[in-house]
RNA sequence: GCGGACGUGGCGAAAUUGGUAGACGCACGGGACUUAAAAUCCCUUGGCCGAAAGGCCGUGCGGGUUCGAGUCCCGCCGUCCGCACCA
């Protein structure tokens, strides 16, 4: 009789080992070819949850499998430790965020060793170590050298809850990403990158990004934001001049007047001296940026009573105004309006009655009177533009720009949306910023030598703010270069630092630099990359530039940091609500009531595991009560991994019941004599198969697989072959299952572990079926089967369908109009 | 508004280049074993008609291409995601 695999002791008993012996640690100088298989480090924010063990999940998967198939692989795990949780945590709690952090650290990497993941911990790291940010201190140093950082008073989002500096990507619909508060503007000297400098580069790269999902790659072309265009110049009635950009230099002869933003110099300029002006654009500024509210918002213009000179015409000139809808942050705050082919100026031109002209053809009409509130955007010929008629948009746009930049008055231009990465943060758990501010000399970095800036140990949260800044003496120094009293920047930086080059240091992590060179070249890029898509643009664009940023700057000959990218979809759970409409925990329900007051529940939709909707399930109990192996093999089950995974019970019970269906194979191996050719060919199969999908990452039919070749050996009889199988099968569910696999590969007397163990060869002559069954059918339609030896004639397969009895009796004596035969697939008779 | 993805049984899903739709799992139902339960095993399960053999219908909807369409093309509908007054 067979026992029960007991889930709990085989996870320790072989989790130890694999500590023990160090299996999964990475060697630098391995002869094998290597491969960094890399999921998104986790933040340590307590505990861990669903949607991390199946992000680790996949790749460990990967990790284990490419160790069998001969590779070196470097699969590492660290904490991106910084962040304002920590602090939060430290306001509510009065913990220090320290303390919190490596609390949180300690259970959080109990927890993924629980579930046997295949890590190398010898290179474990957090940003929070003095060892880690006192590196990333010198980067940011070799970058100020490099001149790819500089310091800017510059108009910031400041979140008033969390009382810091947001970049534009960490602000939502005018709020703040993590406090949700509205975003309000201020002024600050702040630290920023130059990462518009890589612009060109970060968006040609993309191309060679075979290995990307494109969602996630036109998401970055589309945030990079890459406009060509005519950037030129309007002499105005008051003797100035006004630049403007635009898309659509062909359509300059349909102009019909210019548009400026309220912060544009010239609009600040006249609000100076005018209420009526600066009321306006106040009212400009509050407009709000929220989706809904650009929907709605009223085209609204303020006609300051200037004229521009159109540059092709001295006697024609076009009414400036001032409008809501020109953003001074994007090209040069400034546009000149084609009504007839813009829509948004054509909405404006007929609030204000302004002149609507014709300078593109149709195809249907050339008249320079524009009917309707449509505006057209569609290819045809110019027309009512002088030297412009007849040409195509295309070739048009390039007259103009060659006449402006002949005649001096404008330039082609590409203006980008991507702006420079602010990096500066008002907080203290991040990474101090090594420039000492003295008043004769300026900003100063701090010396070589001096590095790691360190927090300060001894600060408080009780009100609201960067203790940095109100700490008695930390911040006071003196000047590196002529020795007076200075400050320290008391700012800290973006924790998307933190996360752009950690990659690198896991590949190599001397105590005296960032990172080596050589060694880190042996690694990178990163062969695979798993984590949400949240990071589409954030994360990933950073990582991108920094890359780049280290390549410039020769530290590290790679251009791109991730040769492969999957974004996982995530664990979601049904919502639960009690009578009164209360959030309810899957532990508070039982059979459709609520166990504490007996009120039936609701069900709501299946939605994202969060806190706030209490549809969480921690994985740890689960853990406990089913072991490592059966929650990995629910976690890699039935969705596409790219797509969102219903946690449910039955599942988690399903898998349960594989796993101890696995044992009873591997405790029930007898030896037996004999073939089993159709065993033996759905074994190699699967070998085939399994290796196939884990390359590409479809888990799903993988487990698919596995469950058929299980059910296989379960119906055959006893045989050498089966044996074989049953053996084999060890080593194919071993990357998925690790546990039972290496106490069954014990077991069974093999030597070793399993997870040393190399993927089984495969026959290849064993992969094709010397049968095969070929459809027939009739017009089309299924008809009859036939069984026939693969590769038989074409001749003899339509004779065969030909003399099927239901084929005949179909055909009623008449010969067939047609019959095609795709050899060993099917035979379809046209009657 | 712009861009993208998706739509297949009661559910999660498979279906390599157009070639037997629904593999595999979950759930449901029936049965075996058991004093009973759990566990395990066996059978059934897209819909309709039929005792059966068999037939008809079926991959969001409407067209089209093809010997043949879940897959390709055109037009709709719906869901989800990203971006958004970007000149």
């Amino acid at each position: 009789m067979a026992s029960r695999f007991n889930a709990l002791k085989a996870d320790a008993a072989w989790q130890a080992i694999w500590e023990e012996r160090r299996t999964f640690a990475a060697k630098d100088d391995s002869p094998r070819p290597k491969s960094y298989v890399l999921e998104m480090f986790p933040y340590p924010s307590g505990k861990i949850h669903m949607g991390h063990v199946r992000n680790y999940t996949m790749g460990d998967v990967l990790a284990r499998f490419r160790r069998m198939k001969g590779m070196e692989v470097l699969h590492p795990m660290g904490w991106d430790a910084f962040g304002m949780p920590a602090e939060n945590a430290a306001m509510e709690k009065g913990v220090h965020p320290g303390a919190w952090t490596y609390q949180n650290i300690d259970t959080m990497r109990a927890q993924l060793k629980r579930i046997g993941f295949g890590l190398d911990w010898t290179r474990e790291l957090a940003t929070c170590d003095p060892e880690y940010y006192g590196q990333e201190q010198a980067l940011f140093l070799d970058m100020v050298e490099a001149g790819l950082v500089y310091r800017k008073e510059s108009a910031v989002n400041w979140d008033p809850v969390d009382m810091t500096v947001l970049a534009n990507e960490q602000v939502i619909d005018g709020k703040g990403w993590r406090s949700g508060a509205t975003v309000e503007r201020r002024k600050l000297s702040q630290w920023f990158l130059k990462i518009t400098d890589f612009a060109d580069e970060l968006l040609d790269g993309l191309g060679e990004l075979k290995d990307w999902p494109d969602k996630v790659k036109l998401m970055q072309e589309n945030w990079i934001g890459k406009s060509q265009g005519l950037q030129f110049r309007f002499t105005v009635s008051d003797g100035g001049a006004v630049e403007v950009f635009t898309t659509r230099p062909d359509t300059i002869f349909g102009a019909s007047f210019v548009a400026i933003a309220a912060d544009h110099p010239l609009a600040l300029k006249l609000a100076e001296g005018n209420p009526e002006i600066a009321a306006f654009s106040e009212r400009c500024r509050a407009g709000g940026t929220s989706a809904a509210e650009i929907e709605t918002q009223e085209k609204l213009g303020y006609n300051t009573g200037l004229t521009a000179t159109h540059p092709f015409d001295p006697e024609w000139s076009l009414p400036v105004y001032i409008a809501n809808f020109v953003l001074m942050d994007y090209g040069v705050g400034a546009v000149f309006g084609v009504p007839a082919h813009d829509q948004r100026d054509l909405d404006f031109a007929r609030k204000y009655d302004l002149p609507v002209k014709r300078v593109v053809s149709d195809g249907n009409t050339d008249a320079p009177e524009f009917a309707g509130d449509e505006a057209y955007t569609g290819p045809g010929k110019l027309v009512n533009s002088q030297f412009l008629d007849g040409m195509e948009i295309a070739e048009a746009k390039k007259a103009v720009i060659n006449r402006a930049e002949g005649e001096g008055w404008g330039k082609g231009t590409t203006v980008w949306r991507l702006r420079d990465w602010g990096v500066s943060r008002q907080r203290y758990w991040g990474t101090p910023i090594p420039i000492i501010h003295c008043e004769s000399c300026g900003p100063v970095p701090v010396p070589r030598d001096q590095l790691p800036v360190t927090l300060p140990e001894d600060v408080s949260f009780d009100v609201p703010g960067n203790p940095l800044d109100r700490h008695p003496t930390w911040k006071h120094v003196a000047c590196p270069k002529c020795g007076k009293p200075a400050r320290r920047e008391t700012d800290t930086l973006d924790t998307f630092v933190d996360s752009s080059w950690y990659f690198v240091r896991f590949a190599s992590q001397p105590s005296d630099a960032p990172f080596n060179k050589k060694v880190a070249e042996q690694w990178l890029p990163v062969k695979q990359y798993i984590g949400g898509v949240e990071h589409a643009i954030l994360h990933l664009l950073y990582a991108r530039f920094w890359t780049r940023a280290l390549r410039h700057m020769g530290q590290l000959d790679i251009a791109e940091p991730f040769a492969g990218l999957f974004t996982q979809g995530m664990v979601t759970h049904e919502t639960y609500k009690s009578a009164e409409g209360k959030w309810l925990s899957p532990q508070d329900i039982r059979d459709g009531v609520e166990i504490a007051t007996g009120q039936p529940i609701t069900t709501g939709r299946v939605e994202k595991m969060s806190k706030s909707k209490k549809n969480t399930v921690d994985p740890g109990p689960i853990v406990e009560q089913y072991g490592a192996d059966a929650v990995r093999w629910f976690m890699l089950s039935d969705s596409p991994p790219e797509r969102d995974l219903e946690w449910s019970e039955a599942g988690i019970e399903g898998a349960w019941r594989f796993v101890q269906r696995l044992w009873r194979l591997f405790d029930g191996l007898e030896p037996a004599e004999g073939e089993d050719k159709a065993l033996t060919r759905k074994l190699h199969q699967t070998i085939a198969g399994v290796a196939q999908d884990i390359e590409r990452l479809s888990f799903n039919k993988a487990v698919a697989k596995l469950y058929e070749l299980v059910n296989a050996i379960e119906k055959a009889k006893p045989s050498a072959a089966r044996g074989d199988a049953i053996r084999t099968l060890i080593r194919v569910v071993a990357p998925m299952a690790p546990h039972i696999a290496e106490e069954a590969w014990a077991k069974v007397g093999e030597d070793g572990l399993v997870a040393d163990a190399t993927w089984p060869e495969i026959d290849t002559a064993m992969l094709v079926e010397d049968e095969v069954t070929i459809a027939v059918q009739v017009n089309g339609k299924l008809r009859d089967t036939l069984l026939m030896a693969k590769g038989a004639a074409k001749d003899d397969v339509e004779a065969a369908a030909l003399a099927s009895e239901k084929i005949v009796r179909m055909l009623e004596g008449k010969p067939p109009r047609k019959v095609i035969v795709v050899p060993d697939r099917l035979v379809n008779v046209v009657a």
